[in-house]
DNA sequence: TATATTTTGTGATTTGTTTCACATTATATT
DNA sequence: AATATAATGTGAAACAAATCACAAAATATA
């Protein structure tokens, strides 16, 4: 019911990942502490900002002393607990589907695309690393890596029924790359990818913010 | 300077472009009029924050009556220039960029990526539909078709660069799908696409919210 | 035509987020 | 060791967004 409110990343979180980008940044320059400053002009923030968002998160830095890169990467990463690998699968093996399998840091942030999932047996191969499998092997798979999650990236017109399909099976979040409103339970995450929009308001901006 | 917050899609136009799918939707159904609490429950909002919206972008309904659909779909149209084809061009033909360029989604909103550059001669055929150009004919695409948006699919190593290319070009608004800080002038946009965090957001929330 | 009903549109209020301001503390300097 | 400096951490204040509440208007009903 709460679709859009529940499901879209919260700011605070996707200001986080941003310092984590940053942090990395700031790491392969060399540095090994950073001030709330820098990292805020790096990010686009205020200094306050990113002491407020750590101090939301617990994360604690030094007085006078600012913060120790790899610890603030460690504490970023214990909120999305990085310990151990994620497993995905994936339902779509088109345009979108296999550039997304291909995709290697998906890996490096221990994400890991076990499997794919198609009806058109064609598309039925190991080409791409991951084995594309048909819809009936979908549960086995599901229960074999106990997946939670799964990315979705079928034409529209099916993407309501690959939804329902996954729930059923137990998954209980999935990253939608269709531009469908998905009718799912309550309890299940959704988090609607819609490339046009984004591009949309790109186009949007530049006609109106200039 | 202020990247995160300038550069995101407010809140506010998020939600309308939820609106207008959930619109396409109903008129699918064969509906023609909606009130505000019918289009709240689809998107998952109230129905006075539909009407607020509404009231912002000066959309107006028919008390008693609500909204005929297509008067909101025109209007909401009318909010982010329908009237003509926007140009924008792609650098980068590699898995993300091959995907995009035949997302046909995007012709239907009437976004036309007009041509794609590459520094790899290899991917520069006409196989696409459009032409994969090598980087010294941007200029010339970029003048011939009036563009101000491109989309950015490089290697995180190279974004920068092809960022600074483009914005040298005249480029004013990017959809940037390397997840790097692009460093730009204050005026340009950027829309920032981070799949991985998108993914690991999901993962997030089914860990935390349930 | 008068009255009841339903829905919009929007100020007023509440709730949430960001910025401000400064006490606190770690480090540097004398 | 004492003092100055520079940074964090966080309540308080300011600002922004969402919800509430109800007047206004359109339609339906009697
Ligand atoms: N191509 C893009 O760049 C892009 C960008 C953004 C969003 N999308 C969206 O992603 C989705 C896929 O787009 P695409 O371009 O990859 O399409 P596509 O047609 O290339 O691929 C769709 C794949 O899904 C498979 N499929 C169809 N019905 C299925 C079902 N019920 N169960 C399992 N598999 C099924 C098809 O066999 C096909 O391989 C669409 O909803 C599209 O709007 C695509
Ligand atoms: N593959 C995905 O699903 C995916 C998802 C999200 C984000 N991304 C991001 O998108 C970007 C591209 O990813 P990809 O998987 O398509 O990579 P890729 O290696 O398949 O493709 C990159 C393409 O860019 C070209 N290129 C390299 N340097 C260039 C330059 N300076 N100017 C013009 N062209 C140049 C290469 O020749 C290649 O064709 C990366 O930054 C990646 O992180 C990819």
């Amino acid at each position: 019911m709460k679709q859009i409110t529940k499901y879209i990343i919260r700011n605070d979180l996707k200001r986080l990942f941003t310092y984590r980008l940053c942090l990395i940044g700031f790491k392969r320059k060399g540095f090994d502490r950073v001030y709330s400053y820098n990292l805020g002009e790096e990010a686009g923030v205020t200094a306050e900002q990113v002491r407020k968002d750590f101090s939301v998160f617990k994360i604690k830095g030094n007085k006078k002393g600012g913060y120790k890169i790899n610890d603030l990467l460690r504490s970023i990463e214990e909120i999305f607990k990085y310990q151990h690998n994620q497993h995905v699968i994936l339902v779509g093996m088109g345009n979108i589907g296999r550039a997304l399998v291909q995709y290697k840091r998906f890996i490096l942030r221990k994400m890991i695309i076990v499997a794919s999932f198609d009806i058109d047996p064609s598309k039925q191969s190991k080409r791409f690393g991951i084995p594309v499998l048909p819809m009936d092997m979908m549960s086995e798979i599901i229960n074999k890596f106990h997946v939670k999650v799964a990315i979705l990236a079928v034409p529209e017109i099916s993407a309501q029924d690959a939804a329902n399909k996954l729930v059923d099976k137990g998954i209980t979040g999935i990253l939608n790359f269709a531009p469908v409103i998905l009718k799912v339970p309550d309890e299940i995450i959704v988090n609607n990818i819609n490339l046009c929009d984004e591009l949309e308001s790109v186009i949007y901006y530049t006609q109106k913010v200039m």
